[in-house]
DNA sequence: CGATCTCCTTACCATCTGGTAGAGAGCGGG
DNA sequence: CCCGCTCTCTACCAGATGGTAAGGAGATCG
């Protein structure tokens, strides 16, 4: 009888309910039962859905990753339609990662979450860091061969952007001890830090 | 009969021991059976000693938070008995931290697995940073106003000092990633990245 | 109308969880 | 010698967890 107006929408429902659990309270901390009550359905729907725990969190992963995929490459294609630099195709990509972290701050708990070691989705995160990060150490070595960017370790410029989006992510309880509430101006300063960190490592343009 | 030589000792050993557990896998992925099991006890014994695993928990932040809090008194006392400048003891603090951190990485562990809002042991994390935080912010504003350090937003500054450091436990998978072994290099090289960071926003005698 | 497929359900289970109750061993003091 | 204290143990439990088995409702198709 559930199934009146609504169809296939479950799963999509679920992978929306298990993204927000698992960032917040963990994998093991977030129970397939309360994860079926909070959307009124039985446990047993979501298996049939995801077949096991450990199977609904790669769907989630891979979920976030495919999303995370689709933002950048829509960046880097409206960047080269516009015809812009190297400089301003890395300044959209940091904000757009920006975006996607304050628009759903779940991803970043996710993220963390899933990024020990050891973790049940470790490896299939790395799966899917793996040949972004991949390409764009080879997409900036290739520029700073041709000399549109300046020469640094690209590896390590893309492991402290990394760390410093991270960073933002596990900030919030410490910007509660710091007596700063939950706003928006200390991650927007903290982007604008990223930036001009960035831009002073591979802006060619740019002062010392 | 267990209590052959060694008396009093169980309860730091469990301590150590549940530290490593909360900092890997997690509060709600460490089962006592199993951190028992480890030690080659008994439950029990760790219920005899901490109650529940809760204030299990309390007490490995506890424990945690009082030896930072001593190391980085160690490195003031030192810094000021050899009257050392604002900056060199700036720098003190953070060197003594990075040791910390590579010394036992756990701490890092623990500290991201703690950190997350929700988290069992986030308010007590959060009453023992909050006074370091505290003074730390009054000394550097002090300093600011006396002119010995360059004025910026003092709250600001030790939040991004902050998340690098955890960003840097959060990074090993990263790292795994991005093909970089578990080596040493990037991790100190993170540290000069920051205090190059502190040192142009703070030492009046540095460049821009 | 009946077969089949999709989706969600109830019923049930083995296992593991943190926690309680209480006994026994070693030790020190009276 | 015995009382009591400290520490660890065995025995046990109620509840929750992930997962299996099987059935029912609705739609689609022949």
């Amino acid at each position: 009888m559930a199934t009146t107006g609504e169809r296939g929408n479950t799963r999509e429902l679920v992978l929306d309910a298990a993204l927000a659990s698992f960032g917040t309270t963990g994998y093991d901390g977030t129970s397939l039962d309360d994860l079926a009550a909070g959307l009124g359905i039985r446990k047993q729907t979501i298996l049939y859905h995801f077949v096991s725990k450990r199977r609904l969190l790669d769907s989630v992963v891979d979920h976030c990753a495919g999303e995370l995929a689709m933002a950048l490459e829509g960046v880097l294609a409206e960047s080269r339609s516009v015809g812009g630099s190297d400089w301003e195709r890395v300044e959209g990509m940091v904000r757009e990662v920006f975006r996607l972290a304050l628009d759903q701050p779940v991803l970043l708990g996710l993220l963390r979450e899933v990024s020990r070691p050891n973790s049940p989705g470790a490896v299939r995160v790395r799966n899917h860091l793996e040949p972004l990060m991949a390409r764009a150490r080879r997409w900036m070595e290739d520029e700073m061969a041709a000399g549109r960017m300046r020469r640094t370790d690209a590896q390590l410029l893309l492991l402290s952007a990394y760390s410093t989006v991270v960073g933002v992510a596990t900030e919030i309880e410490v910007l509660r001890a710091a007596g700063v509430g939950p706003t928006l101006r200390p991650v927007v300063q903290r982007r604008g830090e990223l930036l001009r960190f960035l831009r002073r490592s591979l802006d060619p343009a740019a002062g010392s």
